[in-house]
DNA sequence: CGATTGATGTCATATTTTCTAACATTTGTT
DNA sequence: AACAAATGTTAGAAAATATGACATCAATCG
């Protein structure tokens, strides 16, 4: 099923499109944008182009903020899925010890305990 | 599978990327319009929106010329098609008599006849 | 409370994209 | 040669997007 997974990071989707598909602004796009949560790629006019990969995430990202997730954990978040995608291909070589795997969890813990400080204030969508 | 009908059918790419998805001209694309062969959306700016249903249209009709079809046989084929799938549809509410199968394929001889007339020019697409 | 910060709104200006309409070109057909 | 089909090209106008600055608003902290 390569073929799908190709389609769907094709990037061919203007920002006015994805306004309307994720009830978004640009302005909110953009800034999503800066704060690395998306990278869209450019096309020969320097305008941003999106996939449909980009508007899945752009729906968590609205969804994570609702649910009154700040940025920066919805940015951990991402940063753990990598992390964890690195070492499940990792594994494909080398199994783990349950050494490792204590490891990991505390690790897990440790973040998980960072994330729920809602320090810069929660605010919610106008409608 | 309705849902994925209706994400085929979302008009959500303007033109540029169309052209580059079909490899077509944006002159092509529009010709091809006003030829009836295709009827994208326009946006509240008037800019049109194409669907990847369009796409694969697109796509079918750029084969088609390629073949030596001209514009007006492309256009018989998918009048023929839309009277098929509406044909269909009514077939199930009231069956066909073996009279009317036989005048509907006379029909067919009748069209299938005036096609191959490439009188107006094929013409190859430049490298 | 007053200051700070995160997320977003708004505005101005520049650039890119698309639209329409007209005229030009190319290549078969008559 | 004349014509028609398909496409190219160009000009001018309108729409969409980019960037950067400043404004706002709510939550948090000293």
């Amino acid at each position: 099923m390569k073929e799908k997974e190709l389609r769907r990071s094709l990037a061919v989707l203007p920002i006015g499109t994805v306004m309307k598909l994720t009830d978004l602004t640009a302005r909110q796009i953009r800034y999503y944008e800066a704060q690395q949560l998306i990278q869209p790629e450019r096309n020969e006019g320097n305008r941003r182009m999106y996939s449909l990969n980009d508007i899945d995430r752009l729906l968590e990202i609205r969804d994570y903020l609702a649910e009154g997730v700040n940025i920066a954990g919805i940015k951990a978040i991402y940063e753990q899925q990598a992390s964890a995608a690195q070492a499940k291909e990792e594994n494909l070589e080398h199994p783990l010890t349950d050494d490792d795997v204590r490891r990991i969890m505390q690790d897990e813990f440790l973040r998980q305990g960072r994330l729920g400080q809602t320090r810069p204030g929660i605010q919610q969508r106008p409608l």
